[in-house]
RNA sequence: GUGCCCGUAGCUCAAUGGAUAGAGCAUCAGCCUUCUAAGCUGAGGGUUACUGGUUCGAGUCCAGUCGGGCGCACCA
């Protein structure tokens, strides 16, 4: 809608001689009352020309020319707004071209001819995913999906690290089970992983194996079986949700010499090296963060000669610009927030540029079950496992929940809800809303022999006139802004919300507008809106991965 | 102690620096001989944790205070 007002009231002001500095906003008012959008144009000018910001959007309004049959009425409101309200021919207009584009509507062009990576989920394969990973895992691909609607060429990355410590620790943990099966007395120290699913690679170790197992010194094998088995379960889990990743970038990677025997990781010490920020003491080489104003310096290679995570997630960065990413999304848990800065400074340092990333960190999730919070505790074999949730509540809900929320919000995934089959379920809501349209488009079609193609009859659009059909009208109009600003904030929230009001005002027409019962082209012009009202619907649920059914 | 996030109706949450702070649930009152009542309409409910500041205007930005969460390893 900027694209549509700004330019109308650039050359107001210049008729009225007003100049300004200030940019041209266009913002849609909370109440239906002042307009269906405003300008607070007048306000941001009034200290500039020493004027009373009515006094100025008056002098403004009879230099506002609009096309024909666009704008119907505009007036000066409240400190000095100037509101507009769109004809009813333009609203219905643009229902026309929502019909016309289809599953299109809404698609921008904002990334076009630009590559995007997102990077989500990067569990290592150390255990099953667990709710907390779900939540990052559907924004990420949430937030992937968005980009594709704006043109972006999409890579969805998932980066993990199957060597190292950890590994290690995952490794002698099976083992120890795997020897407890063989009858032996063992003891499972806290460091290790305790979780049942521990137990169950090592029965089938057991199972295909014997004992002849026992005696083996080697880990790798139990390391090996456990993290194939492992992943193949995160894989299915992700699976179950809806969620691929098209490239998985192995950690180990970095570690490898090129030709000139040197890693990338390497590069990344002899880079900062030539730029003063690295020193070693202590027998560890350390980014010199101190320099940055941070209260510690921060350890690249261990004393032991091994790298720190920040170091290969470092060099990893690097990989991201130099596959030439237009813009690098990182979505994580809360528990990075102290890691991406030292990442983006390091980067900044070595002369990249960090504007191209874009991060997203989501809080943690907490589950309510029985009215009682359960807190997520991880590392311990109690966490709550995503694979259950899924079973619980089903994919819709899972994934609709863990968005519904703003990222920065703590969630509360109430399970009992979640599985409710009534309207307190958000899931429900939006379900029926498309469910109801379908069916009524069934009846439609045996009734009055309705043709949802036949485009000859969206002019009969022009004939609804009504506060509600209007009011949805106007809704569907804003699914493609809304679209551009989830992405700019990489908040899929924006999305839900909005697809539930607009499934609230479908209610209200429907409730209000009697459809099959109306005269012919009424009819036809109220089911061509319905039908508008559902391809928005089935876009939007496409974008966030939720089902669309048919009926209910 | 320190870095980041959060604090808004009884509960769960909204609100690109804009107009009388909004939804849902819960509570109360209405609407089905009529296209799906899994729906709709209406009412009550608020010192936006607190104190200052910035400005035409602050829930939003800044400073401080108080509460809750997550980090603060030569783990990832």
């Amino acid at each position: 809608m900027l694209e549509f007002f700004s330019p109308v009231i650039q050359k107001a002001l210049l008729a009225a001689g007003i100049t300004t500095e200030k940019a041209i906003q266009i913002e849609q008012p909370s109440d239906h009352k002042f307009g269906d959008f405003s300008t607070n144009i007048a306000l941001l000018a009034a200290k500039e020309c020493r004027k009373n910001p009515r006094e100025l959007a008056h002098a403004l309004i009879p230099f506002l020319l609009f096309p024909p049959d666009t704008v119907a009425k505009i007036e000066v409101a409240g400190a000095g707004f100037i509101n507009f309200y769109l004809s009813p021919l333009f609203i219905m207009r643009s229902v026309e071209q929502v019909l016309l584009d289809g599953d299109h509507y809404g698609k921008g062009e904002l990334g076009i001819g630009k590559s995007a990576l997102v990077e989500y989920v990067s569990a290592n394969p150390t255990g099953p995913l667990t709710i907390g990973r779900g939540r990052g895992g559907v924004l990420g691909d949430c937030i992937a999906n968005l980009f594709e609607t704006q043109g972006y060429k999409v890579t969805r990355e998932y980066y993990f690290n199957d060597a190292g410590r950890q590994m290690q620790i995952l490794g002698e943990s099976v083992r120890l089970r795997y020897l407890e099966l063989c009858g032996k007395q063992i003891e499972l120290p806290a460091t290790h992983y305790q979780g049942e699913y521990i137990r169950e690679i090592a029965e089938s170790l057991y199972a295909n194996n014997g004992k002849t197992l026992e005696e083996s010194e080697e880990l790798s094998f139990f390391k090996k079986s456990a993290e194939t088995s492992i992943f193949d379960s995160i894989r299915q889990t992700l699976q179950r949700l809806g969620i691929r990743h098209d490239t998985f970038f192995n950690e180990h990677a970095l570690y490898q010499e090129d030709e000139g025997g040197i890693s990338a990781n390497q590069r990344v010490i002899d880079a900062l090296q030539e730029k003063g920020f690295i020193d070693k003491y202590d027998g560890a080489t350390w980014f010199l963060t101190t320099k940055l104003g941070q209260e510690k310096d921060k350890v690249l290679v261990k004393s032991s000669g091994e790298p720190s995570y920040r170091l290969p997630d470092i060099a990893y960065h690097i990989t991201k610009f130099e596959r030439s990413f237009d813009v690098i999304a990182n979505v994580f848990g809360a528990d990075h927030i102290d890691e991406y800065p030292d990442v983006l400074e390091a980067l900044k340092i070595l002369g990249y540029d960090t504007a191209r990333i874009k991060i997203a960190i989501n809080q943690f999730v907490t589950t309510t079950v029985d009215g009682k919070t359960v807190k997520m505790s991880t590392r311990k074999g109690n966490a709550d496992l995503l694979d259950d949730l899924i079973d619980d509540v089903g994919v819709d809900a899972t994934r609709l929940f863990f968005i519904m929320r703003g990222k920065d919000s703590h969630l509360n995934f109430d399970v009992e809800l979640a599985k409710k089959q009534s309207k307190e379920n958000p899931v429900f809501y939006l379900h029926y809303a498309h469910a109801r349209i379908c069916s009524l488009l069934r009846l439609a079609l045996q009734e009055r022999a309705f043709d949802p193609d036949c485009s000859a009859d969206h002019h009969l659009l022009r004939k609804l006139s009504s506060q509600a059909e209007l009011q949805l009208g106007l809704a569907l109009l804003d699914y493609p802004p809304m679209i551009r600003t989830s992405l700019r904030l990489l908040e899929p929230q924006k999305m839900v919300e909005y697809l539930h009001s607009l499934a609230e005002l479908f209610h209200r027409f429907y409730q209000e507008c009697p459809i099959l019962k109306a005269e012919t082209d009424i009819c036809t012009a109220r089911l061509l809106l319905s039908l508008a009202t559902r391809q928005v619907l089935r876009n939007g649920f496409k974008i966030l991965g939720v089902s669309a059914p048919d009926s209910m």
